[in-house]
DNA sequence: AGAATAGCTTGCAATTTGCAAGTGACTTGA
DNA sequence: TCAAGTCACTTGCAAATTGCAAGCTATTCT
């Protein structure tokens, strides 16, 4: 199991907020109240680009940012990071009602189809769930 | 989501020998390749049976022997870990069959009630798939 | 032109890791 | 029964990684 470049809680959290948050920024990611620092930052967009699973490029109409996205790789990673989220929700106390859990559970086929989706038209709304988002569960 | 104790490399590959490889012993995380040092293979153990992932309890036979063992909450991380192999089959070069990994897809439900049913009845043997051991994958 | 913003880099102290060696409680074989 | 393992760690220490604050460069806004 090759986890090199995943395997770190920050990469990981990265991960999740690019599929399900929508974020694309450095400052977005900087300022998501998880408390990275900007170094440790800079270096696990890096790392995560140099196994392939996000691309940087270059903003269209503002020449200072850079839009991250994940790739073909990196969204397959959906279905990880979607149970990791039903078994954090059902174990670690995290708030939420098991109600909104469960029905993630339930719905896995859907919910997953509908975060691939978002990837391929590059739907820029976070994911909700049950009329909640998805990342606070 | 909270990944506390969980989100380092060793202590997913910890999760993984005991889930799938029917791993019990320090010794035989300590011998199983993957190069842990054996002070960070005691803290990851002690983390994560703080963190109710895992549990100890002195071997009945042999009194120096720790048996480790994953708790309910541990064998919920099922999903997780298959995802995690079969997304790491596809995508890194494990020199690894097509043809197994998309099995295990296929047949995700059936392998994740075969991993309870071994964790439930503590099964000692090593899983497999197709006739080869899954962490090979 | 001056101020603000985006995405970093740098320096440095503090924490964590990797490696080798050692420890103490058991068990095994002669 | 006693020496020689085995098992599950612990310890000491150098090296690598992290966290924090500050700074830097290229844009963009006013």
């Amino acid at each position: 199991m090759a986890l090199d470049g995943l395997g770190d809680r920050w990469s990981l959290l990265i991960v999740r907020d690019l599929m399900i948050r929508a974020y694309r920024t450095f400052r977005e990611f900087e300022e998501s109240g998880e408390g990275i620092a900007t170094n440790i930052l800079a270096d696990r967009l890096r790392r995560l680009e140099r196994h392939g699973i996000i691309s940087a490029e270059a903003d269209a109409s503002d020449a200072r940012k850079v839009n991250y996205r994940l790739t073909e790789k990196g969204i397959d990673l959906a279905p990880v990071l979607l149970d990791l989220l039903i078994w954090s929700g059902r174990h670690e106390q995290t708030g939420t009602p098991c109600a909104a859990i469960e029905q993630m559970a339930r719905h896995r086929e859907a919910l997953l189809a509908e975060v691939r989706r978002r990837w391929r038209e590059r739907d820029p709304s976070p994911l909700q769930v049950d009329g909640r988002w998805v990342w606070q569960l």
